[in-house]
DNA sequence: TGTTAGCACTCTCCTTCGTTGAGTGCTAAT
DNA sequence: ATTAGCACTCAACGAAGGAGAGTGCTAACA
């Protein structure tokens, strides 16, 4: 789609206005806040042209215009510019990273808790999956006679733990043969790379631990099984209501259904995999009840490797170009500060 | 306060007619669906006297009656009866907690998730604070050269753990003698009993691993100092929408804001710690937020200790007596659960 | 041919105003 | 002490009417 100069500085007019008013945009405001240098019946003409190809919409005969999803797809396409995020901003989100965090978790948390912050949209995170990590140690441990405690750290700074029943017999030093053994052979291993000929190997060389073998490889597997639910989660859901246009209940309880629904967030995000920031526009959504809202997701990362999503959920109405430069600039952090942990 | 028998049953009624339909009680309603065996003429007298105690009030001059706070907490002292749970509704609950959970977060999740879909009400936790833990294991492993992790297991089944740096010149087998050393000398004990005399003492002995000694004893400071914001979980937030008068957003707007600070919540919730169920009902509770809320609350115990608080949070037009014995139901079986632990 | 002023028209929003209905308090009768 | 009856009050609802914002169209203009 092609659009000449004026039609451009118009829908530009529109969306910005749009997003920093909440309200539509009539072609005298236009004249007036915007000077393109032209009348609002001009401008008027110019947009009916528009409203034809789609790009705005009006809400009712006499009101002013609104951009369709259409046009902010335009708009986020060939018209908004990138702009860097001002050095203040760059300086808090650089210095609030800067606490001594090691844990990955409270490093997603430190995260969406900014991103929310700085934007007043909902932000989420779809957390590593442990299939795609790779082991970086596990230690059994006696709790107590016959109580163990499995923890395994993968390489994405993921820690797991589970305390599992053993039998009585079960000495330390079993379980220190077995975490060696189990250490020697599956470390640096992504975990789905494991076969059954490298276990049964394990299993036969532990015969007397035979049981411990069995909880830990159990655990192990039930953290594969859980492979799907991954870990989602969520900061300034609140926001939303910040919004004008979801004042009314009935209006934001679709949206709120999915953010306490963990499998459905999950879904969406594991969707927005791939590399680079991306924006999904109102309809665009595949999820029924975001069809008015935008979501822009971006991955973060750790040695070249894609560890999670990260995503702002806000209305269509969305400040994109301010949204799209902090998430931007967050993931490229996280992804940093990553690689010190 | 004193009532004779019919204005406990006017009162009752009101209360009860309110729960349900969430519309002001007119007495004709009253004398056509409780058959009190007077007039509605009758009634009016009774709700004037009533008024004029300040157990119910009226909206407007031309509205039915609804109960105030103190005529809730009359009803909810002196009239209410504590019906026992219907068999299916603790057999679903059991049921529930047979599935075989070894983390004490996932029962506490758990819980609430139960406890907010039967009740539609939001459920919270506050949970078991480190310090009023006992110690049960701490244990330090070596993840890669230069790099420990520390874990500790206290007697409530909490886990914590730290990764943190160590000197490159640290062994395994120094770490297990650290570990060993640490265990020998703080098992058993609550961490708020450690003393400076038993932490010169156990330095001493471990001079050469001296550096990680004072990491593991960092982190553990550092629980100490973590002590006043405990987790604080909840579930079923979206409920309030369901409630009539919650409609409005700017209604709930202060409940939602609570909820999503999890400092004020731990405060709230840390203040209902005495055993056996508290109710505080609208204006009784302190946080301004709330004060068209009622709070019930419980506490969940380990070997007759408390470990921590479980809430419902309804409006104050809430179904009490319903409430109380679900609450009361999964706080037992939750105790009984965590001792199988 | 593109731009603009002018104007009639449309539609929402807000206010006003009367009507309805639920519910009350009081009074007088039982 | 209870109750029937009645006047009164007030929120809720809907209709009616203006105000205001914005449009589309037409005709004049550069």
């Amino acid at each position: 789609m092609e659009l000449d100069a004026r039609k451009r500085k118009v829908l530009e007019a529109i969306v910005i206005d749009y997003i920093a008013t909440a309200e539509p945009v009539g072609s005298r405001t236009i004249a007036r806040k915007y000077n393109l240098g032209v009348s609002s019946a001009t401008i008027r003409n110019e947009m009916a042209d528009l409203e034809e190809m789609g790009l705005i919409e009006q809400p009712h005969t006499s009101a002013g215009r609104v951009p369709s999803d259409t046009g902010y797809r335009y708009y986020v396409d060939c018209i908004m510019e990138k702009k860097d995020l001002a050095y203040e901003a760059k300086k808090l989100i650089r210095d609030s990273f800067q606490i001594k965090i090691k844990q990955l978790e409270d490093l997603i948390q430190l995260s969406l808790k900014i991103l929310s912050s700085m934007t007043s949209y909902t932000s989420l995170v779809l957390a590593p999956q442990p299939d795609k990590s790779t082991l970086q140690l596990i230690q059994l441990m006696l709790v107590e006679p016959g109580k163990a405690l499995i923890v395994i750290i993968t390489e994405g700074g993921r820690i797991e733990n589970r305390i599992v029943d053993i039998p009585e017999s079960i000495t330390k030093a079993d379980l220190d043969i077995v975490s060696q053994i189990l250490n020697l052979n599956f470390k640096g291993l992504p975990i789905k790379d494991w076969d059954k000929t490298l276990l049964s190997s394990v299993r036969s060389q532990l015969i007397k631990q035979h049981k411990v073998v069995s909880l830990a490889l159990e655990f192990l597997d039930m953290l594969l099984r859980e492979e799907k639910d991954d870990k989602v989660y969520l900061a300034g859901a609140l926001n939303i209501f910040n919004q004008p246009e979801f004042r009314d209940v009935s209006k934001v309880r679709s949206i709120l259904e999915l953010l306490e629904d963990e499998d459905a967030l999950s879904n969406i995000l594991k969707e927005e995999m791939e590399d680079g920031i991306q924006v999904r526009i109102g309809g665009e959504n595949k999820y029924e009840g975001i069809k008015n809202c935008s979501l822009i997701t971006a991955t973060y990362k750790l040695n070249g490797k894609t560890l999670g999503t990260i995503g702002l959920l806000g209305p269509t109405r969305m400040h994109y170009a301010h949204a799209i430069s902090i998430l931007e600039f967050i993931t490229d952090t996280l992804s940093i500060t990553l690689k010190r942990l």
